[in-house]
DNA sequence: ACTATATCGGACCAAATCGGTCCTGTAAAT
DNA sequence: ATTTACAGGACCGATTTGGTCCGATATAGT
C-alpha cells in the first residue's frame, strides 16, 4: 500500500508536537508519555513504546524517575523526515536491492538494480529536504501548499482502462 | 519498512523489460506471460497475475488466444513511476490522512493533516519526475548516478545514540 | 528510607496484509 | 476441434503490524 507504518506516523506526530512546544530560545521542554498520549489521543502504551525507541535511537533524550519524561535532543531545523523515518522503521529502501547489495536473489540476473537505486535516491532526497521545523510550519493549511518545494507539472494522465 | 510490495517491484521490472524491447519506431511488441516469466526468472503464476492487473488498469493491452500476450499501451516517456505504483498498489498515500479526508479517526483533533500532505506531495512529485524511459536508461549503472535529478546536500547527521 | 512517578526492555497475541498457487472460464489462431 | 494464452477470483501459509502488558530500574519529594 506504500504507507508508512502507524508507528512512524504517530512518531512523527509526537515529534512535531514536542518541537512545536519548545520555547523560542530553542530549549527543549520535557514531556512525559502520559501527557503526550493525552494530547495526541493515542493509548499510553503505544506512545510509550514509540518514545522509548526514539530515545534509544538518540532522537529524544529520556529523563527517568519522578517528573521525568522526554525532550528533543536535536534541533527541529536539522532533523529531517528521512531521519525520522529511518529511526522509526529502518532505512528508506523501496525495494530489497535499493539499499544494500546481496539481499535479493535475482540480483545477478536482474538489470534493475540501478533503476531502483535511482528511484530510491529521488525519494530519499525528497524526504531529506523536509525538516521537522517545516512540518510544524505546515500546520497552517495554506502554508502547506505554498511551501511545497517543487512545483508539480503533472505528466500525462493514464489512458484509463 | 517503507517498501513497495513485491508485486509492484516485479511489475515495474516487467514493464521495464517490455519497454526496453520495444522497437525504435515506438511500436509495442507483444510478449506472453511465459516468456516474460522466463526472462525475469519469476514463477509464471506471479507474473501472470501482475500482467492481468496491469492490463485491467489500462497500462498494458492484452491479446487473447494463441500467439497472444501483452503489449505496452503507453509511451515509456510518458508513463511515470508514480503512475505505475498507483496502478499496482493504489494511490501513493504515505499515511491514512495524506490522500483523502475522512479516513483517520483523529482527523479533527489532529493538526498534522497538512504536514502529512506536504510530505506526501513531495514524494509523489519525486515519483512523477521519473518515467519508465528514465528507468531503462538507468540500466547503465553510471547513468543512474548522473541522471539523479536533484543533487543531494546531506543534512546534519543524527547525534547518534 | 519510603513512596510515587516514569522510563526500560521485552514478551506476547490477535488481526491484517502479503506472496504465491491453483482452478475454471473464455477468446483467438491454426 | 484443438491448442494457446488471457480473465477472474478463490484460497492459504507466512510474515508483519498494531497494540497490550509486565517486571525491573532510576529519580524526586517527603
Amino acid at each position: 500500500m506504500f504507507r508508512l507504518s502507524k508507528i512512524t506516523d504517530y512518531g512523527i506526530v509526537l515529534l512535531s508536537h514536542m518541537a512545536g512546544s519548545d520555547d523560542r530560545a530553542g530549549d527543549h521542554v520535557i514531556h512525559n508519555a502520559r501527557e503526550l498520549a493525552d494530547h495526541v489521543d493515542l493509548p499510553l502504551p503505544v506512545v510509550s513504546k514509540i518514545l522509548k525507541s526514539l530515545a534509544r535511537e538518540g532522537v529524544l533524550e529520556s529523563h527517568r524517575g519522578a517528573r521525568g519524561g522526554y525532550s528533543l535532543k536535536t534541533n527541529a531545523e536539522r532533523l529531517t523526515v528521512a531521519q525520522m523515518i529511518t529511526v522509526l522503521e529502518g532505512p528508506v529502501a523501496m525495494t530489497e536491492c535499493a539499499d544494500s547489495a546481496g539481499q535479493c536473489l535475482h540480483e545477478e540476473s536482474c538489470a534493475m538494480r540501478s533503476p531502483w537505486q535511482l528511484i530510491n535516491h529521488v525519494v530519499k532526497n525528497a524526504l531529506e529536504e523536509i525538516s521537522l521545523a517545516d512540518l510544524i510550519r505546515a500546520t497552517d493549511p495554506l502554508a502547506a501548499i505554498l511551501s511545497s518545494p517543487i512545483q508539480p507539472d503533472q505528466p500525462a494522465r493514464l489512458g484509463d482502462g
